[in-house]
Order: structure tokens, then C-alpha cells, then sequence
DNA sequence: ATGTAGTACCTTACATAATAAGGTAGTGAA
DNA sequence: TTCACTACCTTATTATGTAAGGTACTACAT
């Protein structure tokens, strides 16, 4: 998978997976490696970047089965950027068709 | 339109929009300004890159109507990487997809 | 008791590439 | 002769993903 894909739409990717339910970071951090090949060490920082900026409330919960998470849930503001960031992609999406689709067929 | 979108798939636009046509580096760089609003200082950059990488063939052709034109022209090389990178990018907007269709809908 | 695997969080140094803002120079018209 | 447009290029800055490391808890097997 290319690297250089990946700049930026993360954002989006962390916001719409806690659109419908919290989730803590290792969790993200699971599904975003698997679907998309991103590592922890992108994530963290990205989830202190949303959470500095407004988008997300944060608390610590204990677990039985090992160390305490981390949860993370949207906040209004956060909800409103992703759909704002999900149409703003898919716009981006549709232009970079209309210029691929010139090319190879 | 959000910055970050624009990382990684210029390469992909620039050797699609080479693909049937030559075009030369002012030509390009005012289809991309319209469309994904990329700045010529983003592209030359690429345009130097993506000949070093043995992609393009440049020559230089006057112009009546202003300074001389650089053209550039996909190679093989430049060919398949543009059908490869765009089943890469189809690949990623569909994983990206999945991710943010759980979201707000 | 000790080591290993899995869970869960975090940090740092580095590489990449887009941006903004500049520069040079040719042509043609006011 | 100044302006607008064409056409190319460069530099410093910023953003962000990557790789590679670290800490620490739990459970299970040796």
C-alpha cells in the first residue's frame, strides 16, 4: 500500500470509527493497522492532536484482562468535523476520478 | 479543500494526465490548480522527481506565444506505474470507504 | 519464580512532500 | 514602458506518517 495515500485522510478514518460507539486507542489502533496498514505510533500523536483541538473527551477505564484504557469519544464538534471532512473527501475523491480516468481506462 | 487529501495522489494525477498526452509543465499545473487546487511549486518539484525516477522524457519546445515549453512524456515505466499506483488508490478509497460508511451515513 | 505472549499506552528521530512566497524571463497589448 | 499573461524554477517552513524504540499490566506455561 502506498505510503504517501495514507497523508491525511486518517483524520477522517479516527473520527467516523468513534462517530457511533467510544473506543480506546489500542482498539483504533487495530483496526486501522489492519484495514489500512497504519502503526500505533501514527495514531497516539493524532489522538492527542483531536483531543487538544476539541473533537474529543477522553477517560481512563480499568480492564481485567490487562493494563487501563484509554477511551475516547466525539465530542458535537467532533461529530460536525467529520461529516464536514467526509464530504470534503468524498469531493476529493470524485475530482481525482475525473483525472485517472483519462489515463489507462 | 482540506490539505492533507492532496498528499500522495498528485504523483498519480500528474502520470494519469500524461497518459495519452505529452503535455508540458504550465499545462499541467493549470489542470491541477482548477481541479484539486495544487500549486505550481508543488508540481515542478514532482515533474524533476518523476524524471529522475526514469517515468517521464523531457524536451523543450519554443513557443510562439511566450517562453519556451518543457514537455514531458510518460515512458513504459511511467505506464505501468500509473495502471499500478491507480489500482492502489482504488484499493485505498475502498478500504477508506468501508472505514467511514459506519459513520454518520 | 520466571519467561513469554498479548494487551495497552507512549515517545523520539527521521523522511517525505505539500505550501507559501519568492524569483527569472519571454510575449504582446495598453 | 508598464502591465498582464505565459512559463519555468527555488527556498524555507509545516505537517504528518514511519520506524524503532520504551514502559507496564495480565495470564499462562515451564
Amino acid at each position: 500500500m502506498n505510503i504517501q495515500f495514507k497523508k491525511g485522510v486518517l483524520e477522517l478514518c479516527v473520527l467516523s470509527l468513534l462517530y457511533e460507539n467510544e473506543k480506546y486507542g489500542y482498539e483504533l489502533t487495530s483496526i486501522l493497522l489492519e484495514k489500512i496498514n497504519i502503526s500505533d505510533g501514527t495514531i497516539y500523536p493524532l489522538l492527542r492532536r483531536l483531543k487538544q483541538d476539541g473533537y474529543v473527551n477522553t477517560y481512563i477505564r480499568e480492564s481485567s484482562e490487562g493494563p487501563a484504557r484509554k477511551y475516547y469519544q466525539l465530542t458535537e464538534l467532533g461529530k460536525k468535523t467529520q461529516i464536514k471532512l467526509k464530504e470534503q473527501w468524498l469531493d476529493f475523491i470524485q475530482s481525482v476520478d475525473d483525472i485517472i480516468k483519462g489515463g489507462s481506462c
